[in-house]
RNA sequence: GGGCGGUUACCCAAGUGGCCAAAGGGGACUGACUGUAAAUCAGUUGUCGGACGACUUCGGAGGUUCAAAUCCUUCACCGCCCA
């Protein structure tokens, strides 16, 4: 890729919600391209991450699919893990009870953190670093210092903070802290390119390019990803919300659940997390524009590539292949787990001990509903017992093979 | 430090003594249809028993009452206003 097929990979699914600021930072980051160039050597690029939860999901990856872009163009990536930052903890979930993390535990962590994160990255090329190193040196009166470049306004005004405020929720002082440390993590890692979500774009434009020119080096370019949107296709993508698409399930969960975002939802995709570049993604939606491609191809294509990015092609093609056979043909997939016959069970019980139905209420209602299926002929009874060895389908894609 | 308000099921949010297992929305699940686990439409969504029913739930603990999510006491957490 030359440069400008560069800025262009790299500003892929970019979100600064201001025209103004998109055109300075793609600007800029043509100039620091052209620079390093020049000077023979790579952008140093960062993108901080809270070590708490370690079950990744869809949502975090798109920071790391961006990345790696940057490594395979052969820039320097430093996965930072707030381990500092993480101690004091995050106030964001306020409501969710949160015991203070040991540094063990913060370092237990920042292991299953970063291997899930190798998924993508390429561990020969990443550096890990914490931002305990230089933080907890940091003294009050060097805080002050610091912290003396903004105003109370600046954070109010910030769109975060400002909705709180108004709806009477609480801002805590210590969150002005955040974005002051970070922009002095981006200081010391000396970044070109610092990447995070739209949420970040006051800690990363704001804070750490003030930061870093106060102290004396060249402010960071900020890449501000959208927000990827979850399985529903509006609200951002997030555990709690059930909207989220694991990456530690397997291809075939991954699959359909690609396939169950709404249309909408597939340009947020195309461009947050798959390995595709702009050109790619361009004929795929001139494709489906021009009538060409049918939208649930494209959708496929998606899936596939989504899939295979974490799994690999032949995983991939596994999952596309149970998806049409049960899905498209509505067969039964060939690969499922099975469980010993009892004939004595009910059947609303066999639902239960299999975990298809989370109580028995629940076993009831998928009866009720004629949602359940012995060899394709529904069941009525959910008392009875079963007749006979078989394939038992819930809903439409839950089966078990009973021998 | 003072005054006032809040805490409801997976999430948001109504409900201010019996008609409340608790409105509404979102999510999830099921069915129909289809282009797919899209979209649309319909239904279901505390637990247990075949059902009439029983039991547990409305921040925690205790109390008043035939009867409490609703009233009282107290504890915890949160917000607003004043200092």
């Amino acid at each position: 890729m030359d440069i400008e097929e560069q800025v262009q990979y790299f500003m892929q699914g970019t979100e600064y919600g201001d025209e103004n600021l998109r055109k300075a930072m793609e600007n800029e980051l043509r100039e620091r391209l052209i620079q390093a160039k020049k000077e023979g050597r790579p952008l140093r690029l960062y993108t901080g991450y809270d070590p708490r939860k370690a079950d990744l999901h869809l949502g975090h990856t798109v920071t790391m699919r961006k990345m790696r872009q940057f490594q395979e163009m052969g820039h320097e990536v430093i996965f930072l893990i707030g381990n500092f930052t993480s101690l004091i903890g995050d106030p964001s979930d306020k409501d969710i009870l949160r015991p203070q993390l040991t540094p063990e535990e913060v370092e237990e962590n920042a292991r299953t953190y970063a291997e899930q994160a190798f998924k993508i990255l390429d561990p020969q090329k990443t550096q890990i670093r914490y931002n305990n190193e230089w933080l907890s040196k940091l003294t009050f009166a060097e805080l002050i210092k610091i912290s003396s470049n903004f105003t109370i306004q600046q954070f109010l005004t910030r769109e975060n903070f400002k909705l709180r405020w108004d709806k009477g929720d609480a801002v805590y002082l210590h969150e002005t802290f955040y974005a002051i440390m970070q922009g002095y993590d981006a200081y010391a890692l000396k970044a070109d390119i610092q990447i995070g979500g739209t949420d970040q774009l006051f800690n990363i434009v704001t804070a750490a390019r003030k930061i870093m020119t106060y102290m004396g080096s060249k402010p960071n370019i900020a890449i501000i990803l959208g927000i990827l949107p979850g399985t529903d296709g509006v609200v951002k993508m997030s555990k709690s919300l059930g909207n989220h698409i694991p990456i530690n399930s397997d291809a075939t969960d991954m699959y359909g659940k690609v396939m169950s975002i709404p249309d909408s939802a597939m340009p947020s995709y195309s461009r947050l997390v798959t390995r595709w570049t702009p050109p790619q993604i361009k004929e795929l939606e001139d494709g489906i524009k021009a009538g060409n491609l049918h939208p649930r191809d494209a959708k496929m294509r998606l899936a596939f590539e989504v899939t295979s990015s974490f799994y690999g092609d032949p995983e991939a093609q596994k999952a596309q292949d149970a998806f049409v056979q049960t899905f498209q043909k509505k067969e039964a997939p060939t690969e499922m787990p099975s469980v010993p016959f009892d004939p004595t069970r009910k059947l609303m019980d066999i639902l239960v001990d299999c975990g298809i139905a989370a109580s028995k209420g629940d076993a009831r209602r998928l009866v009720e509903q004629k949602g359940v299926r012995l060899d394709g002929v529904v069941l009525n009874d959910p008392l009875a017992p079963l007749p006979s060895t078989g394939v038992l389908q819930a809903g439409k894609r839950h089966f078990i093979r009973l021998v």
